[in-house]
DNA sequence: CTAAGCCTTACAGCAACAGGAAGGTCAAGA
DNA sequence: TCTTGACCTTCCTGTTGCTGTAAGGCTTAG
């Protein structure tokens, strides 16, 4: 099949697809005599399985160890468990941090008037505790 | 003062001052006769305040309003909580949908066997699924 | 014969910088 | 005076994971 084809049943789009050969994370696939790709099923199966493995979160170096693990009779599950470990741990410290962010903000929505005056308490904490009388942006030419 | 001091000042790099400048975030400072930059400041408080916000996560299009808010004296301030406000939701958004992939991977780990053996429930799942939303707890093994 | 709808490659661009090359400037020390 | 090292400048490339667009070739239907 051709790779509008291969696009439609893996879900990933054809510029993708592409894409992941261009970086070798496919190998290339069969070309038909006037140069088209030509996908089999189990290129279908690696397409899909990247595509799964993204929309997980993992970047593509991660997909490219994950693949290999796929495609390999010989791996052991644990291999395949601490990947996936660890990028849960990845995405825990993002969230964590994320949160914090999200508290930080909430304050300042918190602490603004949200009113037609000029005073804004969100303006005064980005620009810094500074001291009264002093809080620039706003004097000077 | 110099742009290493300015940055030693602001907590910016150097690069990242000249960063801004080229994008139009910054107003081009003055020079001295050797065409260093020289920095006063009015320009330490605009660098500290876009430190600020870029650490609470605003993205540089949102930076240059808040920056012009910053500077704007007739600002209303229900103009800037409008901003933080979109900002709060926009990582509301992306923390729920983090927290989701992070309890699809923990379901992955749980299921895995963590083991010697080839076989592996997480390939099993990444593999398996050609339609969306069927990504777990589908018998299928 | 032409038009559409595929396909190909190759280059540009997105965010938000970081790294490095090549070269100019400045202050201090031998 | 010369040299060294620490600054400074601009310009170019690379990062991640694609997406858009250009310019052109192939295929099929009318």
């Amino acid at each position: 099949m051709n790779i509008s084809e291969a696009a439609k049943l893996s879900g990933l789009p054809a510029k993708t697809i592409r894409y992941y050969e261009s970086i070798d994370l496919l190998s290339p696939p069969q070309r038909s005599a006037n140069g088209y790709r030509h996908y089999q099923k189990a290129d279908i199966n690696y397409l899909c399985f990247l595509r799964q493995a993204r929309q997980f979160g993992f970047n593509i170096e991660q997909c490219r160890l994950l693949l290999d693990l796929f495609k390999n009779p010989q791996r052991r599950s644990t291999e395949v468990h601490q990947l996936v470990s660890d990028k849960l741990e990845e995405v825990d410290t993002h969230i964590r941090e994320l949160g914090e962010t999200r508290d930080l903000l909430a304050q300042l929505v918190g602490a603004c008037a949200n009113d037609e005056k000029a005073e804004c308490a969100i303006i005064d904490t980005l620009a810094g505790q500074q001291e009264q009388g002093q809080i620039l942006g706003e004097s000077k030419q």
